[in-house]
DNA sequence: CCCACGACTGACAGCGCTGACATTTTAACG
DNA sequence: CGTTAAAATGTCAGCGCTGTCAGTCGTGGG
């Protein structure tokens, strides 16, 4: 009956340890009447089979559902686009949005991941970068064949389907625009080096300066893992350089936001004697001034698509239904005032 | 067997509709050989008895969750703290973050609601506001028997336990901060009514002018609604005031990042001409510049509370472990450098 | 030595639903 | 009108676990 192959339960941890499988269930739920000999005897053989209860099974003796509902308005401060747009398309469809973030520097990774997966027979999931290219995520998720969809991911790591947008494309379009403007000396904010996008961006930015055979100064090339405070020191070398840019491409807005910051701090009048680009319009791009020229992602879209795609999956023939594994979203350009013509000394 | 009086099954369904459970399951699962008016007659029956079906249930039956998980990294732009500290605590309990946005003008709220408590049986819920305010929510949760804790509620709709700051205390300060530095025209934006916290903020507010004998202009006092957008046409129409304010009080940091952005726009120079307080130490608090002299709330803490009492709850006392029905958290005021001394013309 | 009693463990049914398969009904056609 | 296949519906077991209640075991007191 399962679609699966039948995954360790009570019974065999019972026949392991000699007890019958009611015992195990009170070890399971911490109840006191167990024997410390007994309780100790049944701990190890769910180790050593390395089981996890049913979480639908206790459920339903139990009437419980081991889930926590956070209620909430619309998404503001507290709900990122991209959940509210995944959200929406799960409702439609009566499912719900399990969130899971996971440290990906910790060691334990891996059994946790495997805790989560043995308890519920999740539908799908959805990673997002940098768990897009975890090589032990993908793996353990190809596993428990639960379909995937990878948003932004780095490399082909996986057959997965993957949602995101021509970053190489957008950064060359912002690099033109720059450069159209008149600057020949562009500074360049990395992001985190595990995010996909970092390397797309930055080589879009390298091959249009190519293009127009504008050099490229390495010292101007700083990274900044997509973090403000980051972002401030990377700005704050550049701007120190001894030729200074006359502009700033920042991978994304939280450290355009720093940049803007770090050159009010030089004195500088903005954007006459720096120009600078995000990316992403992020809420903090319309909130400083100047307001960020930036690259806006249909992010609710492709949390949407994402989820879409996993309720779409056809669990039966183990395959996506329109074979496009990798969805490429437009993007925009978005022209406010933090750029404009460098101002020659 | 169950804590609660038994629900509506499928064969209470297939009894009315004259059918087999089966053909039942099969409308439910949308399944194609059902005869149309068979069909009607099931959906009929639903309809009527309000039948939803036990997710548990189906999932044991079927082995499936109907969850989805949306994997990331550690919360950053996409996760906000709170879900952070509320999943945080699940983890070491075991459980999972549902997230449930509920658009509070939706005439529809009460049968998605139903239907939501109906498939499964939550744990418990966190109510954010403007939800822990919404009294058929509160209804429908204490009815089905759910433990609710809600989260800086504006009145005292329910025996649930609430968490929040001192908003009040904290306005008062805040407010004592501006007068001290000599501000006497205060001008304050509003956030959204529906909001327990705007009030409070109001109130602290009115009441250390009154201690200090400052007067409120009621033409400087005027509703932000939390949103940035709306903080600039409030900082403009106050900024046009005959008799401008040297000081804005803005309810949180987004519309506090409006002010400054309109009083850049009025040439004003930051912060003597114009200083400027926000609520809540949002990202954009540092990340514009004067940085916001703010208010900081241990939101993370709050979450990992919420979400510890309803896992404390004693389900077959139904009662709480502690009776604290109010936990009140400290706060932290941060001066920064978006407020100083009015210069005087 | 027997009994009472508490500590511990097991037997068993059933939570509400669906998969596999059996059976009945309907439609199609000569 | 009979035959046949397809469509529609039903039967039944069982998903994996826990609540209830009925044991079993060991110990101390009479």
């Amino acid at each position: 009956m399962a679609l699966t192959p039948q995954s360790v339960t009570i019974q065999e941890v019972a026949d392991l340890a000699q007890v019958s499988p009611k015992t195990v269930s009170r070890v399971i739920n911490n109840e006191p009447l167990v024997r410390v000999d007994t309780r100790e005897r049944i701990l190890k053989a769910i180790e050593q089979l390395n089981y996890r209860p049913n979480l639908n099974a206790r459920g339903l003796a139990s009437n419980r559902s081991f889930l926590i509902g956070l209620f909430c308005d619309r998404p503001g401060d507290y709900l990122s686009e991209f959940q509210a747009g995944a959200i929406e398309r799960c409702r439609e469809s009566n499912l719900h949005l399990m969130v899971e973030p996971w440290d990906i520097t910790n060691p334990n990774i891996d059994s946790e991941i495997d805790t989560l997966l043995g308890q519920l027979r999740l539908e799908g999931a959805i990673l997002l970068p940098p768990l897009s290219d975890h090589p032990l995520v993908l793996a353990k998720l190809q596993d428990a064949a639960i379909p995937v969809v990878r948003i932004a991911p780095k490399k082909n790591l996986s057959a997965a389907p993957s949602i995101d947008i021509d970053d190489y494309a957008a950064a060359r379009q912002l690099t033109a625009h720059l450069i159209k403007l008149g600057h020949r000396r562009i500074g360049f904010m990395l992001g985190r080096p595990d995010h996909g996008a970092t390397e797309q961006r930055y080589l879009g930015f390298i091959d249009e300066m190519r293009a127009h055979q504008v050099p490229v100064d390495k010292d101007l090339v700083q990274t900044g893992n997509f973090v403000f405070a980051d972002g401030l020191v990377c700005a704050e070398r550049m701007l120190r350089a001894a030729l200074p840019p006359t502009a700033i491409f920042a991978s994304n807005d939280d450290m355009a936001a720093a940049a803007i910051s770090m050159a009010r701090k030089f004195g500088l009048s903005l954007p006459d004697e720096l120009s600078v680009t995000g990316f992403d319009d992020a809420p903090v791009a319309t909130m400083i001034w100047p307001e960020l020229t930036t690259v806006r992602q249909p992010v609710a879209a492709m949390a949407r698509i994402a989820a879409d795609l996993i309720i779409q999956f056809e669990p039966r023939r183990n395959g996506w239904p329109h074979r496009i594994p990798r969805h490429l979203l437009d993007h925009e350009l978005i022209i406010r005032n933090s750029t404009a013509k460098p101002v020659r000394a």
